[in-house]
DNA sequence: CATGCAGCATTGTGATCACAAATGTTCGTC
DNA sequence: GACGAACATTTGTGATCACAATGCTGCATG
C-alpha cells in the first residue's frame, strides 16, 4: 500500500475515535518518523487531513488537532441533524431484521464501554452504530460528508466525553432501532436527530 | 503567497467555475510547468483537490477531472438540497434591503450570460447569487460543505449546461428575492430547494 | 521577580532526483 | 488491416536537501 495513504488512513481514524485530544501539535517529521517514512508522504498525508477538516494549520503552517468554539461545534451538529435524518431515511427500507439484530448488538458494546468510562471505545462503536445503518442508505457521497463532520469532532468530543451524558446514547438507539423495525420514517427521523444533536447540544453549555 | 495555495485556489476556482470538462487529465508536472513551480506544490494543491472531490485519482494514481455518474448527481443535488435551505433559513434575519439589492443586480447578470449563452458565466454568477445569501447565515461550517458540493459538480455542470433550462434561474431567483423581502421562511427554503434541486434533477435524465 | 532580546533549535516549503509502474507507440506477424 | 509484443515515454511516489521563517530558551537588564 502507498506510504501516505497509509499515514492517511492511521491518522483517521485516530483523530475521528477521538484519540488525540484538541490542539495537539503535530510535525511532519515527527509523523514520518512515527509511520517510518520521510516527510513528504506525512505532508500528503497531513494536506489531505487539513482539507477534511481533521486538522488545522496556523499562520504559519503549524499543524494542530482542531480545538473547536462553540459556535463551530454547534454548527457541526446541526450539519449532522441535516445530513443523517436523511441517510436513516434512505436506508429504511433496506433495514432488514439482521442489519436490526447486528445494530443491537453494537449498541450492547456501547453500554459496555460507556460502563468502563472508555471514552475512545464510546466513540467508536457509537460511529459503528450510526455507519451500519448509514451504509444501507447508498448514498456514499452523503455518508462521506457526514464522516467529514464526524472527523472533525473526533478530539472534541474526547475533550468533551466527561460532560457527554454518555449513558443515555444506549436509549436513544433503540429509539431508533424500534422506529427500524416499525418502518416508521418520521420517528426513525426524529429519533437519529435527539441522538446526534441531543447528544452534543448541552455539552457546549 | 504560499505557491501551493496559489495553484490550490486557483484550479479551485477553474474547476468550481466549469472551465473543465469532465474527465480532463491533468499531470503533476504539467500543472507545474504552467504556474511555473515544480511538481511539490503541484502535488500538494492536487492532493488538497481531491480531498475535497474537486478531482478524480485513478488506481494508478492518475489525476482528472471527474465525471460523475447520475446517481452520484442526484446524490449531491440532495446534499445541496439539505444544506442550502438551512443556510437561506439562517440568513434571513440578517438579509436586509441593501443585500436584497445586490442579489437583485446579482441575478441581471445572470439574465445577461445566459443570453449570451456563457456557460461559464453562468455557473460563476449564478453560484455568486447563492453565496452572498448564505454568507449571510454566518454559519462558515456549513456553507463551506455546500461549496465543496458546488465544486464537485462544476465539471458536470459544463458539460449539461446545453440541457440545462437556464432561462429558468433567473425566475427561480426571483421567487427566492420575493421570499427574502417577505421574511417568509418556509416559502424562501421551498425557493431554494426548487431552484437548486430543480435545475439539476432534470438534466440526468 | 518580571520583561525583553539575542541566539538557537525546530519546522514548513519548494526543488531536485532516482525509481518503478503505467501508458502510449511502433513495428512485426498473421 | 487487426492484433499483440517489445520498446520508449510519461507519470506518480518517496527521499533528500537548502533555505527562510517561526517559536523557544536562556540570559541579561530593569
Amino acid at each position: 500500500m502507498l506510504a501516505h495513504d497509509r499515514v492517511y488512513r492511521t491518522l483517521r481514524v485516530q483523530i475521528m475515535h477521538g484519540e488525540l485530544e484538541p490542539g495537539i501539535s503535530l510535525t511532519l517529521r515527527g509523523i514520518g518518523k512515527q509511520f517510518g517514512v520521510s516527510m513528504t508522504p506525512a505532508r500528503e498525508a497531513v494536506r489531505r487531513l487539513v482539507a477534511e477538516g481533521a486538522l488545522s494549520l496556523s499562520a504559519s503552517g503549524r499543524v494542530s488537532t482542531p480545538d473547536l468554539s462553540n459556535e463551530r461545534i454547534e454548527e457541526l451538529a446541526s450539519v449532522r441533524a441535516l445530513l443523517e435524518p436523511e441517510l436513516a431515511s434512505r436506508a429504511l427500507p433496506r433495514a432488514h431484521i439482521a442489519l436490526i439484530e447486528r445494530l443491537s448488538a453494537i449498541n450492547s458494546t456501547v453500554s459496555e464501554v460507556v460502563a468502563k468510562g472508555d471514552a475512545v471505545g464510546y466513540i467508536r462503536t457509537n460511529l459503528e452504530f450510526h455507519r451500519t445503518i448509514y451504509l444501507r442508505a447508498q448514498a456514499p457521497a452523503m455518508l462521506a460528508m457526514a464522516e467529514t463532520v464526524w472527523l472533525q469532532l473526533g478530539p472534541t468530543m474526547r475533550k468533551l466525553y466527561g460532560r457527554m451524558q454518555r449513558t443515555e446514547a444506549p436509549f436513544q438507539h433503540r429509539a431508533i432501532l424500534t422506529a427500524l423495525r416499525a418502518g416508521d420514517e418520521q420517528g426513525l427521523k426524529a429519533a437519529i436527530r435527539n441522538d446526534v444533536a441531543g447528544g452534543l447540544r448541552m455539552l457546549v453549555g
